[in-house]
DNA sequence: CCAATTGTTATTTA
DNA sequence: ATAAATAACAATTG
C-alpha cells in the first residue's frame, strides 16, 4: 500500500507511540530476506535498551534514530506496514518485526515480504539515505529538473518515467496516475513528446499531489487503525480508480484501465488524450 | 486453476 | 553501450 504519504502515516504512527520510550524486547522471525544489511540478531543486541529518539522519511523510506548512533531503516515493499499493537502482543505469522516498549508493541508486517529492514551504527545517517532524491516538495525538485529528466527518458511511457525513483522520489502507483489526471496527460504519452508547457504542468501537479496526500493521509491526527486512506476526497481520482466501470469525478465519462509499463494505470479519456 | 496486487531489481531485448 | 521491457520475488485474495 505504501506511497509517499502512507509511509509518512506509518512513520507517525510508530513514533506517536514510541518516541522517548525505551524498547526492553526486540522480537523477529529472523526472515533473512528482510534483513538485508545486517542479520536479525544484530538488530536485536543493538536495539534492546535503547531509546527511539527521532524518526524521519524520505520518499518511500523510513529511518528511525535510536540513542545516540543507532539507525533503523525500513521499507515497506509493496505490502508492507507498520501497527501499533499493546506490549503483550504475540506476533502473527507476517509479523517479521517487532519492537516493544512498556506500553506498545511496533510491528513491521508484510505478507509478501517485498520490504526491506536495515540497521546502520554511527554517528551520522547510513550512506543510503543520503542517496535517495531531493523530495519532490523541495527547492531542488524544479521544472527544469523534470524536463531535462523527460528528455532523457524520451521513449518511454510517462506513466512509466513517474515511476522512477531516481527522479520522483516516493511517487508509486495510484500517486502517478493521479498527477497525470489531474495534469491531463494520457498516460502512454513518451516522455519526450511533452510539450514546454506540458512538462511544467506535470511539474506543478507533481508538487500538489504529494501536498494534498500528505495533507489527507499523513496529515491527520489519528494513527491507530482503521483510519489510513479513510478520507480522500471523492473529487481526487483514488476513490475511483480501483475496480472496472470507475466515473471520472471531473468529466462523468467511464474510466480506463490497462497496464501501462508493466503496471495496472487508470484514467479518464476525455481528459486525457493521446 | 487463473488473474491480480499502491514496489524494486535483475535479466533480457531492442 | 544504453535504455526500455519483462521476469522474478512471495503470499494472499477474488
Amino acid at each position: 500500500m505504501p506511497e509517499l504519504a502512507e509511509v509518512e502515516f506509518f512513520r507517525k504512527r510508530w513514533h506517536q507511540a514510541a518516541q522517548g520510550k525505551q524498547i526492553v524486547q526486540v522480537l523477529t522471525h529472523d526472515r533473512k530476506k528482510l534483513f538485508r544489511s545486517a542479520p536479525a540478531s544484530e538488530l536485536k543486541n543493538g536495539l534492546k535498551g535503547t531509546t527511539l529518539r527521532s524518526s524521519m522519511t524520505a520518499a518511500k523510506q523510513m529511518l528511525f534514530r535510536f540513542g545516540s548512533d543507532k539507525w533503523l531503516g525500513i521499507h515497506l515493499g509493496m505490502t508492507g506496514e507498520l501497527r501499533v499493537e499493546t506490549a503483550t502482543y504475540s506476533p502473527l505469522k507476517h509479523d517479521h518485526f517487532v519492537l516493544v516498549t512498556k506500553r506498545h508493541s511496533l510491528v513491521f508486517s508484510d505478507p509478501r515480504m517485498f520490504g526491506k529492514i536495515e540497521f546502520h551504527q554511527g554517528k551520522s545517517t547510513p550512506v543510503w539515505w543520503s542517496r535517495i532524491a531531493p523530495a519532490i516538495l523541495s527547492e531542488q525538485f524544479t521544472p527544469d529538473v523534470v524536463a531535462k529528466f523527460l528528455a532523457r527518458r524520451a521513449r518511454a511511457p510517462i506513466k512509466a518515467v513517474l515511476l522512477m525513483q531516481e527522479r520522483f522520489p516516493g511517487i508509486g502507483n495510484w500517486m502517478a496516475d493521479e498527477i497525470l489526471w489531474r495534469a491531463q496527460i494520457h498516460p502512454r504519452r513518451l516522455a519526450g513528446s511533452l510539450s514546454h508547457t506540458e512538462s511544467r504542468t506535470l511539474w506543478r501537479e507533481c508538487r500538489t499531489v504529494c501536498r494534498n496526500a500528505l495533507r489527507t493521509i499523513a496529515g491527520a491526527g489519528n494513527y491507530l487503525p482503521p483510519d489510513l486512506n479513510t478520507h480522500i476526497p471523492d473529487t481526487w481520482l483514488f476513490n475511483h480508480r480501483w475496480c472496472d466501470g470507475g466515473i471520472c469525478p471531473k468529466t462523468s465519462g467511464t474510466l480506463i484501465r490497462e497496464e501501462i509499463g508493466g503496471r495496472t494505470t487508470c484514467w479518464s479519456p476525455k481528459r486525457q488524450k493521446l
